[in-house]
DNA sequence: CATGAATGAGTCTTCATTCAT
DNA sequence: AATGAATGAAGACTCATTCAT
């Protein structure tokens, strides 16, 4: 007969909601995630999701906002590197780790449609600053140190890496021979490479 | 018993609507994009928009084709060039093309939210399919040549080129300031560089 | 290139009309049966439909208008007899004919659904009307013959004898064992019990 | 887990939406009867409606289901009379009530336009067979006791009195002076003396 | 006469959201 | 807090009918 709200349980019931969400909107997409959906499958009233989230986007948002949260940890890990390569390559290694989750893949492809909802690009513009954030510290700290190409900006190295990491996570989820444990040393190579090529002709 | 049909206007007409479609789609998104939309874009009443297509994915399945078929004539054309490293530049100029037409990238992201209806999957797996035999063909030409990369199949260097085309259509459609032609020759020296590299560690 | 408007040419074409619809509408209903249904049974465009009828009803109630022309018809042939019990015989006769002719049961159930529209409603009326007329004339020339009950007046007998009627052609349509041919002389044998019965009791 | 909810309540709010859909559907057609008008006429929002059932077909044959068990009442009431004459009768006497109600005669004619659906074709085969049962147990039962003709199969009987009764519903809602009450009686005689009679000549 | 492209009012149905219990 | 019944705006689609050729 406790009356006390428990902040606890709240927050636990609201992580479910928010995991039952993720699994829905991964394999159906944000539209076909239909409120009754998510309902069924946290296991829970239609009338209780609106207790926690006020709207559907906000779930959506609160994934969101969990994906940058971890990045901004992964940021703090890996600014205590020494080696600023190493720190790059700490940033792949995640990378291929999030492309193995199968979840993340039909995710980042359902959120894409949603884009124009205003609330939402900020939330994925927050996630890609973060992201950007993350990469600019690194790429910048090796570039300093004489290890990284001095012909392009960081800004567009750090572009160009974000582009053939989320192109692994899109291929990943496209093709299925095409395996994060199998490419993720490609991967590496490439960035690598990318990071560290000479000169570009041209 | 009259012939009052004029097959060209039919076409004309149904072009029209493909096209109107695509601006809408690319800007709203699939699901954003209401036939009614669509017909108030192509200046054309509802009943005439399903006059021409069974059912709005219909509008959404011919684009996709339209764009095979393009895929299918630039095939054609690189096969007649002698050397295949000026095939492979030829295509990575048509994705340079492709990204610069603002209404792609948009586009290809709003289809992705569809991908899971059962004919846009076959769609996007016939363009997909284009899409390698196109590139497959012409790295085997160009490894026989002695030009390419050989620690690889085929087939793997083909999902990384497209991985890389594809990320930079994504990224040109997020980021305002990454734009095709800033960005088009970077693109071809990564596509090259990565095609000819040496060795890979591993 | 003759442009004499050719009045058999005309009818010809209505009639062709009219059977197709009557095809249509008997195995798919008035609902079912689109304009579109129809003209593709008839092999015309939909524009040469709304020459002939300026409506979609309007083919149901030249439909109909056929039926009662027929009724007409029988009616003058059955008032050359002599005998009215053989008049009645000759009707039942008919009613027999028409429910072994597939379509009309199924246009039977689907001009019921119809009735509410004003003019269809008449024009079933009429039939009706024209029906009873038939009926009436000779119930009330046998039974001034001395052949028929007097127990009740001549209108109800001649709604028993529809309703009999009415009801074999219903069930030849509802129950496929329950054929025109095999139960014909069991309708003939009701119909006149009923009407030469000595007595209702009660 | 609270238990909120309310089966009786639930079960009184489904039967009086059935009950307005019959309403509409009898007075207006199968067609007619749009789920706007049947929610105006049951007081509710359109949502509702299909909270209740999925899809608008599915009230129709949640009316069919209703008279399918009223059926199976009848006969388990029937069953317990000794006489199976009287069993005969009260059948009858069901018919005069039932064709008495005004909504019966337009219902049945609606739902024949629909019958090409085959879910309401089945749920009809369902009433039509529940209906024979009764029937034909109860004939059986009299001709075992030596009370109905030998002359035709138990079956053809049953055949025919539901092509009497059926025709008494139909010719109640076509024929305004042709009521319930006034002509019950004669429909008892007519089936009784049917049943009964001695020999057909055929 | 014949055609079929064009039209838009009218249907069914979905789904996020509210609210009394 | 939790529930699920109720809501209605919005969307895809149908089809009788018009009209320029």
């Amino acid at each position: 007969m406790a009356r006390t709200v428990d902040p606890e349980r709240h927050e636990a019931q609201r992580l479910r909601i928010i995991d039952a969400a993720l699994t829905v909107i991964a394999s159906r997409g944000y539209r076909g995630a239909t409120t009754a959906a998510i309902c069924r499958e946290a296991a829970i009233g239609s009338g209780t999701f609106f207790h926690y989230f006020p709207t559907k986007v906000d779930v959506l948002l609160a994934i969101l906002d969990l994906g940058t949260q971890e990045v901004a940890q992964l940021r703090e890990h890996v600014a205590e590197l020494s080696d600023p390569m190493a720190a790059i390559s700490a940033i792949i290694d995640q990378a291929i780790v999030d492309a193995g989750d199968e979840r993340i893949g039909g995710f980042v492809q359902a959120v894409a449609a949603v884009m124009r909802e205003a609330s939402v690009a900020a939330a994925l513009q927050a996630d890609e600053r973060a992201q950007r954030e993350l990469l600019t510290e690194q790429i910048a700290r090796a570039r300093a140190a004489g290890k990284v190409r001095t012909d392009m900006s960081v800004e567009r190295l750090t572009s160009w890496v974000q582009l053939v990491l989320d192109g692994f996570l899109e291929r990943i989820a496209t093709e299925p021979d095409f395996t994060a444990e199998g490419e993720g040393e490609v991967l590496r190579a490439i960035v690598l490479d990318f990071l560290t090529a000479e000169q570009t002709g041209r």
